[in-house]
DNA sequence: ACGTGCTAATGAAACGATTCAACAGCACGG
DNA sequence: CCGTGCTGTTGAATCGTTTCATTAGCACGT
């Protein structure tokens, strides 16, 4: 019952043809007179052969499959950004598989070595730490690596990523434009660079606004608690010493907030205070005020990772491209009161 | 520069050995001598040689890697039970390598194929549709296949999954140990099996508590936006007819139901209202009142579905194990006083 | 000197698909 | 009858690794 499994060999045997006539049924269809081809056809059916990929990738050298490595596939960013390169590669005939690092250092080392005994095509890695060295030793055996939410500084390898300056530029500037002045950004002293970004774009904007003044707030975390923790100091100002705008570097954060404020002093949202946060997380839209945030073009750059990869498969020679993206704001009900009925 | 790929062929030249010692140096260091194996290293690191997995397959027979294909890896659930299954098959010596079906048909075809094709040891799938007659023929090719959320009502092959009638139940009896009497369950009409089995699980936790009476209330979708529309109407009824606990049949709705009930009537919860949902997302510790929830044993479900994979490949012939697990009770402050100042 | 026993190294065969030069068969024109 | 051109088919060579029967080399006892 358990047979070994079936070989072109066993096809070509039963439809009485050479073996080279069942390879060419299967990669070149043209060359074979419509006859043979359907006994071959019947035979494969018939016996339920399945192509050895593994024998097929040892002759041609190359897989079709592309490997992505992410730091952590419950992040949403992470799955929508999955979920777009394998639409793009699809429509390329390749075939994305997925490795979660976890932010582990050692997990991303052997699916590194894994995807590349597999000799795939390429990979899309979204790095732990420092992959400058494993990444050179990549490239120098001639296997194309695009760094996907990180830019290499040494210009090895094409990227994409996101402008976290202009994130917070663009969040800060829609809060003035909705004639607040009185800012407060909300982040941690830990140098993420991130944070540091996000707060770098919203100095821009309050440095570009006659009378605006910006107030950075130190958090303990990027989490709800945090937020909330941070809001219940806010909301306990005296009246005249009240932000009329917040800028958090996360939603998480933002949600934590809104939650403290609207408790403990009820303060009305947005207008009192207009608060707007950053990641666009799922859970934001469902917040009692939706809230306003900063969202990464996640479709796209799954997409650009996935186009800046063939094209660096197609061409070897050409250059490395950093690709680097703005966010787009999403408008909701924590700081647009029009916005509010709709959610 | 591009020079072609370095062989072991290369890589025992310039040890100045032949190509199967090198093997045993990859594959069975203990036959080599310890001067050569060095000699063997030295040329493997210079020439940065890497084992072309693809021929090591051919001869082989057999992969190392395991096929992982989740509905949605965007769901904290399937990237959760991902990474434990990640984990567990690196302990066995495998790697999982995962496919995002995205409740497509097709998506979860072609994966399957390229699994197939790429002859993984076998295959953990959280089915969309029916697939049955596509795991039997993998089965008849002789490919392991486990069934994961999910039971094959045939018995052709193992499964892992989680019994949502005794998850309902221990909601149900959760609230009622709590002293409520007047329980509301919210879900939707839709026949949605899992609703259907919390809702039933349920019903037999209220028939076995003298005095409880159960009431049903429909939701037009399982979101935070339906949840509130829910918790509006039930927030303004006469204080006669109110609950004293609900029970909602996802987190999503609970949120949105204590976001109404809160807001609108300013009720206290859990004092006057305690409040259940199910599936324990991220969210949910972050609520305003921190939600209590059903949560399914994610890590020991991926665990699990691992080990009858591997039980299967090395004994083809043991049985077929369907394994059921109970999910487990999470109290937070939705349903308990004490708890709420923890969080 | 010779056999025995042992470790270490060898190298050819095998895995299953693809490729490609060679060939068979046929029609057609001269 | 032969040469030419064309279509379809053949089957051996190839990819890089593992496996395994064989051999080389050496120490030791008789």
């Amino acid at each position: 019952m358990e047979s070994r499994p079936v070989s072109i060999k066993d096809v070509a045997d039963r439809a009485g043809v050479a073996v080279g006539t069942v390879s060419n049924v299967l990669n070149h269809p043209a060359r074979v007179s419509s006859a043979t081809r359907e006994r071959v056809q019947a035979a494969i059916d018939h016996l339920g052969f399945v192509r050895n990929d593994a024998a097929r990738q040892l002759r041609a050298g190359q897989s079709r499959t592309i490997g992505l490595i992410v730091l952590d596939v419950g992040n949403p960013f992470f799955s929508s950004l999955a979920r777009a390169a394998e639409d793009c590669a699809a429509e390329n005939g390749s075939t994305v598989v997925l490795g979660d690092s976890g932010q582990d250092t050692e997990r991303e080392a052997r699916y590194i070595d894994v995807f590349e005994q597999q000799r795939v095509q390429g990979m899309l890695i979204s790095p732990v730490g420092d992959v400058g060295p494993r990444v050179e030793a990549l490239r120098k055996r001639g296997m194309p690596v695009v760094l996907v939410d990180r830019v290499d500084a040494q210009r090895r390898c094409s990227s994409v990523s996101v402008d976290d300056v202009a994130g917070g530029y663009m969040a800060v500037r829609h809060l003035l434009e909705a004639g607040r002045r009185r800012i407060v950004f909300v982040g941690t002293k830990a140098s993420f660079r991130q944070v540091a970004d996000r707060l770098a774009g919203a100095r821009q904007a309050v440095g570009e606004q006659e009378g605006a003044v910006l107030e950075v707030v130190e958090a303990d975390a990027m989490t709800v608690l945090a937020g909330r923790e941070v809001g219940g100091v806010i909301a306990r100002r005296p009246a005249g010493r009240l932000p009329d705008g917040i800028f958090c570097a996360n939603d998480l954060l933002a949600i934590g907030v809104m939650q403290a404020v609207l408790l403990i002093r009820g303060l009305r949202i947005p207008e009192d205070l207009a608060l707007i946060g950053y990641d666009d997380i799922d859970f934001s839209a469902s917040a009692v005020v939706p809230l306003s945030s900063v969202r990464k073009p996640t479709e796209l750059m799954g997409r650009t990772a996935v186009e800046l990869l063939l094209e660096e498969i197609e061409g070897p020679s050409s250059r490395r491209r950093q690709v680097i993206f703005d966010p787009e704001l999403v408008e909701r009900g924590s700081t647009t009161a029009a916005v509010r009925a709709a959610g």
